[in-house]
DNA sequence: CGCCGGATTTAA
DNA sequence: TAAATCCGGCGA
């Protein structure tokens, strides 16, 4: 029988700054690996000029139009994959972009992918380090996070505080989408960048 | 078909 | 502060 949606299915049916907010704590599991995500950003669909989805629907981002939910990977600057959760309605092109994390189980594995000698606050926190920490690559790209094996986004304990701050990296983008709020962290984290640049939600 | 530049990371 | 590194999207 159909099995109930999960609260965090639900939750990413929602606008992306919410999803978004929602995401923060949540699990991201690959076989002995779970990493509780610190740092994330929305990203609207076709309106938001900071998003893949500003020049409509293109092979690269299909899966940003599909059903909330799934996994969108992109490889930038010839060299980092980004890992994205999918949300919304299916066909609005909203997602959310996973830009850290913590080590919750499987350090060794991460430590060995990640290819550094011991666990410190900076090892997940960056967007190429989440994907190259879970080991992941353009065979993800359209993964349903939502189903068992692979990569599985789980519940997690929500952060006491969330900061909100703009979005980084997104220079090419109108002033008025660089200037909306829609980077969000987990107060409680060290693994997050420019912590400055935050202000408490 | 060629060019431009990117939702970055790392080391110097 | 800059190099690494490559592919997608756009204009010609």
């Amino acid at each position: 029988m159909e099995a109930m949606p999960t609260a965090i299915a639900l939750e990413l049916q929602r606008p992306p700054d919410l999803a978004a907010r929602a995401l923060l704590g949540a699990l991201l599991v690959r076989k002995g690996v779970a990493l509780r995500i610190t740092e994330v950003e929305a990203y609207g669909g076709p309106a938001d000029s900071a998003s893949h989805a500003r020049h409509g629907r293109t092979p690269r981002n299909a899966p940003m139009w599909g059903p909330p939910g799934r996994a969108y990977l992109y490889f930038c600057y010839g060299m980092h994959w980004m890992l994205n959760v999918v949300t919304g309605p299916e066909g609005e092109a909203t997602a959310v972009l996973i830009r850290g994390a913590e080590v919750a189980s499987g350090l060794d594995d991460v430590l060995l992918r990640r290819k550094a000698a011991r666990a410190t606050p900076g090892l997940c926190a960056g967007p190429g380090k989440v994907a190259q920490a879970l080991g992941l690559d353009r065979s993800f790209d359209g993964h349903d996070l939502l189903a068992p094996g692979g990569l599985e986004l789980r519940p997690g304990a929500p952060p006491e505080t969330i900061l909100a701050g703009p979005r980084l990296g997104i220079g090419f983008a109108t002033p008025e989408d660089q200037a909306r709020p829609w980077r969000f962290a987990a107060g409680d984290s060290r693994a997050v960048l420019q912590r400055k640049a935050l202000h408490l939600f």
